[in-house]
DNA sequence: TCCTTATTGATAATAATTATCATTTTCATT
DNA sequence: AATGAAAATGATAATTATTATCAATAAGGA
């Protein structure tokens, strides 16, 4: 099988598991839109697209296997349905939280982090990791509230 | 009928809301219970012992409208149900954020802010808010990894 | 190419949440 | 306190995301 994403494969195989085109066309459409939160069935749709031959189930169990592995990021936003996208770990993907609208759901990124704010992150993750003996491997922030259109209509 | 949480109530009354025993019930569970993370059958067993007549879809309603008003936070930790806890603004309710343990869904709260987090925290709300013109409400700051537990096992 | 076995896809099963609707409560008004 | 309009409720059915099952398939080492 052909390895689109050398780094994702070599922790496959590294961790005996098999490099499949169903794995691969996943890996692929998450790779590719880093800056995306896809949910289970939008990625189902976009592989369906790839290979119609792919199955829900399949799709559901490779999220998990990558979420496992640490590839990817499982994250619930508050419409009932997982989204997935690369964690910051991945080449290409800039580090960036979440401003979620509480009123229609929409979902802005942010980047631009002060050194201090990343400074100040990853000496809180020391701390907490020491305190109760966590092994922390990444983080989930969210500022929810109204974003700009709700505002003006509510 | 009698108000348990007139701080609520208030804000209830204000929008127009009716003051029913069974959300008297919820409320009362939830104000009581500042520092644990319910999930809404959890919260309907309780509501069950103190009224049998409780239904599970009011419960479900109750905790949503709670939710939109901003008085309760939703939150997932990754297991498939919603967790409900009383925000920052209710009285008695100390600030925290949360450590899940990806392996086995163990979620710890942790309360110790410096003044600096507080601070920055504060700053970067600030910032974002006029960036996006974003109305920030709350925040959810999870770290995920492994729990002491799981490490020692795994 | 062959063989073992992990993985897959179709499908059924599960479980959380939401919609429906007749009945009951709330509460402003009398 | 009694009245009545409307909001809210509870029982129940319906929906929907996710998971389990299992025979068939495809990876990949030999
Ligand atoms: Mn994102
Ligand atoms: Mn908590
Ligand atoms: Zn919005
Ligand atoms: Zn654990």
């Amino acid at each position: 099988m052909r390895h689109k994403n050398p780094w994702v494969c070599r922790r496959m195989v590294k961790e005996g598991l098999r490099i499949t085109q169903t794995r691969m066309v996943i890996i692929d459409i998450l790779t590719r839109n880093p800056e995306k939160h896809f949910s289970a069935e939008e990625i189902f749709l976009m592989a369906h697209r790839i290979n119609p031959g792919i199955g829900f189930a399949t799709v559901y169990r490779t999220l998990d296997l990558l979420a496992q592995m640490g590839i990817i990021q499982k994250m619930e936003f508050g419409d009932g349905k997982a989204r997935y996208e690369m964690t910051e770990a991945m080449e290409n993907v800039p580090h960036h939280h979440h401003l979620v609208c509480t009123e229609c759901g929409k979902v802005i990124d942010y980047t631009e982090f002060t050194d201090e704010e990343k400074e100040l992150l990853a000496k809180v993750e020391k701390e907490l990791s020491e305190k109760y003996k966590f092994k922390i491997k990444n983080h989930i922030i969210q500022f929810c509230g109204i974003c700009n259109n709700c505002g003006k209509r509510g």
